[in-house]
This record gives structure tokens, sequence and C-alpha cells, in this order.
DNA sequence: TTCGCGACTGGAATCGTTCCCACATTTCCG
DNA sequence: CGGAAATGTGGGAACGATTCCAGTCGCGAA
């Protein structure tokens, strides 16, 4: 043996080269031993891979993609992993990425669209099959549409028409949900919602308005609160409203940050659920059904959105050129026991 | 123009080459113009730039670490994205890698040795710096070891002194906890386990028995109790063991899965917390604090972990040869108003 | 005038694969 | 028996970047 770098030697990682080498064959023809396409002999083949084996040979993805044009990973961009939608999410999507063999690069942006956006060039950088998005704004979905990278957008979306999306009908759920509360004999129903610049958030608003004004009540828009991202805003901004006079007499939270709120809002005056006050939840969430009484809420299976979302990823991949498609999720409403009809008089 | 093949044109992404051709200068003046190494005259900068621009050019993330072999993505392996845990730990190493410029491969193996393994594998083969990971068995820690990539532990350790690990001190923890039914005056106390070929589940079940003996209470082998992996599972098992004449007086369920399990068997059974029984758990969760009376739990900072985890991952991709350290972090215990003096007479 | 040096540029090798092509050998069939 | 087809092998050009090296200038100093 060459006595030249003995350990040198030992710490390069075996390629290609290495393996055929040791083999006593060419590049090419290991190379089609290891992958199976194409003639080789099968003593041949035996000795590739054991020579393989034994320099624990890995090939290099990177190369590899590089020279065949192609891309085993899909990137995945969420908004906050803490929060049980988008970990479910991404756990919907994991499973299935790694069913179908694809990486998943994911980044949570933490609510910044600049963070969003340079996550989207380093998408575009490594050179992802796709992107599955939970955008904050058009520009990410935009750019990658841009660079002829392939989106799905979930949960919201921005860019209608222009890329694939999954999502649930936010204004039919919040009007079905809105109904309930109508139907128990609530005409004074606070919202409380974070952000009305996405879909979801315009979408819940909507429903809740159409749904009022099915029933003839008339819209207040002092009861329809911005409450802000965290569960401490909203339970201030909900201290504020059930401490008032006439405080409504019940409370739709649009999502479960701000049910979180509402709820710990109510516990801290002392409010008692469902008598003095009605709350309903958009989102479901392990404490609301553990608490007592539970909390009626929608449940979003925000797994099988993930499902749904990379399914469709991997089907836009296979055919780019395909007309858009907007997936819609069924989404349920679970009754629990935080809503009844409210006190009389109140 | 070249009328040959406009469409093709389009269709290709921009490389190097063409923004040095569309610049006027050969690649190695772009690419120093690009990258700010070496000389480059003004004017040709700002051409290459402009021509850079309206190519809209991205560099190729892998050809680029093909060849300067480097790498800037690090893989992350995790057991159960949908245990807020794991989403937690995942959540604290993402914001790390985004703020050092890094992305992360995630894979959620689902307890699944194999998938495991095999993601330890695609992990090699796209060349990452590092990896952290959550592991099942010692084999894929011994497998990258073998390949020479760093790895980091966190949450259980199966390699011990060959690699880099971030814990918590478990057996004082639980030991902390048990002493604190203890001094309330319980002799009875069940654990509930998850699995203990794990040094997360014997540690707890370690410091369990040391607290136990050393108030000089018998151990009673049969409470302790290997309750599976799921809610459901310690849910049943929780109703046998509570149904018992004489049942325990206090649970210690040694994470968030169990206790939930447990809490919710106790509720099956109408028995009042603390009064007939008081439950602490090793892990916190949101509806631990939610519920009334609220939970006494364990606080693990999974975030924390996973900052941690993931600074001494770069730490050691920076000095590879450093001797292997393990970090032990605080976790503290949250009284709550889940226990309480066993009942006289129980 | 010449030398040397700093500023600047381009050619070409390289990273680790795949795969097209050319060539060699064997098999098969009319 | 001749040639086509099937089988097996290796050479070498890509893929898209970086970087070493060898040049070409212009200019101030010797």
């Amino acid at each position: 043996m060459n006595e030249g770098a003995p350990r040198a030697e030992r710490q390069r990682r075996a390629t290609l080269k290495d393996v055929a080498r040791l083999a006593g064959v060419s590049q090419s023809t290991t190379s089609r031993a290891l992958s199976g396409e194409g003639y080789v002999a099968a003593g041949v083949r035996a000795r590739v891979l054991a020579a393989s084996e034994e320099l624990r040979y890995v090939p290099h993805a990177m190369a590899r993609s590089l020279r065949t044009q192609d891309s085993r990973s899909i990137g995945v961009l969420v908004s906050d992993l803490r929060n049980t939608f988008y970990a479910d999410l991404a756990a919907g999507i994991a499973g299935r990425a790694r069913a179908n063999r694809y990486t998943m690069m994911l980044v949570d942006d933490q609510g910044s669209t600049e963070a969003e956006l340079s996550a989207a060039r380093a998408f575009v950088a490594t050179r992802v099959a796709g992107v599955i998005v939970t955008p904050l704004s058009a520009s990410v979905t935009d750019y990658l549409i841009g660079q002829r990278i392939p989106v799905v957008e979930v949960d919201r979306q921005f860019s209608a028409g222009r890329c694939d999306a999954v999502l649930v009908d936010n204004i039919d759920v919040a009007r079905r949900m809105t109904d309930h509360l109508i139907s128990l004999g609530h005409q004074r129903i606070a919202l409380f919602i974070d952000e009305t610049n996405w879909t979801t958030g315009s979408d819940r608003v909507e429903g809740f308005r159409r749904a009022l004004k099915d029933a003839g009540i008339e819209p207040n828009p002092s009861l329809v609160i911005s409450a802000g991202w965290e569960a401490a805003e909203a339970r201030r901004a909900a201290i504020d409203v059930l401490a008032r006079r006439e405080h409504p007499t019940a409370i739709f939270a649009a999502n479960n940050l701000l049910a979180e709120g509402v709820w710990r809002a109510a516990s801290d005056l002392g409010l008692r659920i469902p008598d003095d006050v009605s709350i309903v939840s958009f989102d479901d969430s392990q404490w609301m059904s553990m608490v007592s009484p539970g909390i009626t809420a929608v449940a979003q299976d925000a797994i099988a959105l993930g499902e749904a979302a990379i399914d469709r990823l991997l089907a836009r991949v296979a055919e780019p050129d395909a007309p858009p498609q907007t997936l819609v999720l069924e989404a349920q409403v679970l009754p629990r026991g935080s809503t009844a009809a409210p006190r009389a008089g109140a």
C-alpha cells in the first residue's frame, strides 16, 4: 500500500472513484452496478457491492442531483412551530415526504416577512422540487412562482388562481359556528380575531358577519376585536370586553391562542362558562377537551391539511403545467360544554 | 436575438455562465464580483450585478458546496412532531439555525428505528454539517459517528462519551418531584413510565426509587407501571390502578402523554384531585395550567434544549476533535394545585 | 529605460456523479 | 456461416459553481 498519507486516506469520505478502483472496474460500470440501471455482469456487480460496503460508500446526493438535474427535497415554510397547528401541519407533511422518499427542509419564519423571503431564496438556492408555505404575504409565492418553483399555499391564500392551495372553508365554518350561537339565543356575540389581511382572518370575519346578517342581527363593529397575536394580548382585550356592563353573552375566538386568552380572562373575572358567557374557538386544542366544561371548537385536521398539501405538491411536480387547483377540506364543529343559551335578561 | 428556442431559453434557470455572458466577462470574474472575494474593477462589478439581477440569478447551493466541500445544512431527527416537546425542540433549533444561516432538514421518525436509520443515511447522502437527534437506539449515533459526522444527542443519551449530548438531569428532577410527594405524606406512590431502555426513562425510575429509598419507603414493583406510548393506553392502565381497593394516593406520570391518560382516568372514575389522588407530571403542557386544579409538573424548556443542542453542534463543527461534552440543563418543578396530603386513613 | 508590483482578468482544473457513446465480446437465428 | 442483436465495459463530457495560476496592463521607483 501507499504509505504516503494513511491518515488522510482514512479521513476522506469514499467516492465512486474509490469504489471503482477497489473493485477494479471503471466508474461507469460502478455507477451502473450500484444504481441497477444498464448492463453489468453478475460477478462484477457483486465485487462492486462488496467494495462499496467495505468503504462505507454513500453516494453524494448533491453531486447526483447536480448531474441529473432533479431534486428529492421539498421546502416547507411555516409561521410558528410552537403552535400545534403548524407543528401538526409539519408532521403531516413530514410523514408523507418520507413515504415518498423526499427530504424536507423546514423553516419557521416566526411571522417575519424578511425571514420568509430569505427562506424562499434558500429554497431556490438548494433547488428544491417544490415548496409548501403558510404565507405571510403575497411576496413569497410571487417570488417562487417567478422562479418557476411549484408552490402550494396552505391555510391562507394570497395567490388564488396562480398556484395550488389547500384550505378550509373558513367562511362556511365560521358561519356555522356563529349560527350555532345564534340558535342558542345569543344576540351580543363578540368575535376575537388576529389579522384580517389574510384570507383566514377575513373569511372568518365574513362568515361571522353573514350569519349575523342572515339572522337579522344588527352588526356591531365594537364587537369585532383585533386581539393581537398572543394569548396574553387576547387575555387583556377580553378582560376589557367582559368587564363592560353589557358584555357580550358569547365570544367567538378565531384561533386557539385567542381562545386561550379569552378563557383565561373569563377565569380571571370569575365568570362561569357557559352560564355567564359562552365561548367557542376556531381551532381545536388539547386543553379544550380537558378543561371543564370543554370548549366547543372547530376541529381542523392540520395533519390531513399537511398531507393534502404534499400530495398536491407532488402531483404538481409531476405535471407542472396543469391548471392550479384549490382544495377545500372539511372542518367539523365539535360541540362541547362551553355553549348554552344566554342567561335570561342578559 | 437568437430566434432558435426562445421558450426553452425562458424556461432554463440562469447560471453563472449566463450572467457572465450577459455582462461580457469571464465566469471567474463573475464569480469574484458576486462573492466579493478578490479583485474586480468597480465598473465590472456593477455590470455583473446588473446582469445577475436581470436574469434573477440565484447561485446553485449544491454546485457551490460540491466545489467548496462544505455544507450549510444540518439534519434534525425527532420522534414525534405532534408532541409539543419535540415541536418546541425543533422550534428552538430552527430559530438558531436560521440565525446562523444554516438550513435544517427535519425528519420525524415516528418512533421507528428503520425510519431513523434511513433518515441518517439521507443526512449522510446530503453531506449535512452535523446532526441533532433524539435517538431511539444506539445505532443512529453509531452510524453517524462511523461516517465522521458530528452528532448531538438530545433528551436521551445512548453514546455517552462518544458524542456530545444535551440533557436534563432526569434522576435529580425525578427525585425532587418524588420528594415533594413524600414530604406531603404520600407513601403509596405509583410511577407511570413509557420505556426504561432509554436514559430518560431509566433515570426517571432511578430518581423515583432513590427518593423512596432515602425516605425509607418499601419499594413496591407493582407501583412502577409500564403504561405504553399513548395517552389512551395510559388511561386504561390508570383506570386499572385507581380502581384497586387500596389505590396509590399519588401518581407520578413520567411524561405529558402519560399524565393526560392518568388525568382522564381520574376524571373517568370521578376521583377528585388532589383530594382523592395527587397527580404530578414530568413535562409541562399547556393544558396542565388550564385545568383546575393545575397539574404540578416538571417544566423542561424544550426550546432552550434545542438551542443548546445546535450551539453545541456548531461548536463541534468548528472544532471536530475536541473531547465530547455533555450539557445538563436545569429543569424546574412547578407546584400547582394537583398535589396535597393524602386523605387521612388512605 | 527597465524592473517590479499592484490591479485586474480569463483559462482551466476540480468537486462527485450520471449517461451517452463507442467498442468488444458473446449469443442467436435464418 | 454471416450478421444482427444482446450483453458487457470504459472513456469522457456534462452539471454549476470556486479557485489556482498565468497572464496583461499601468505606473512609480531605481
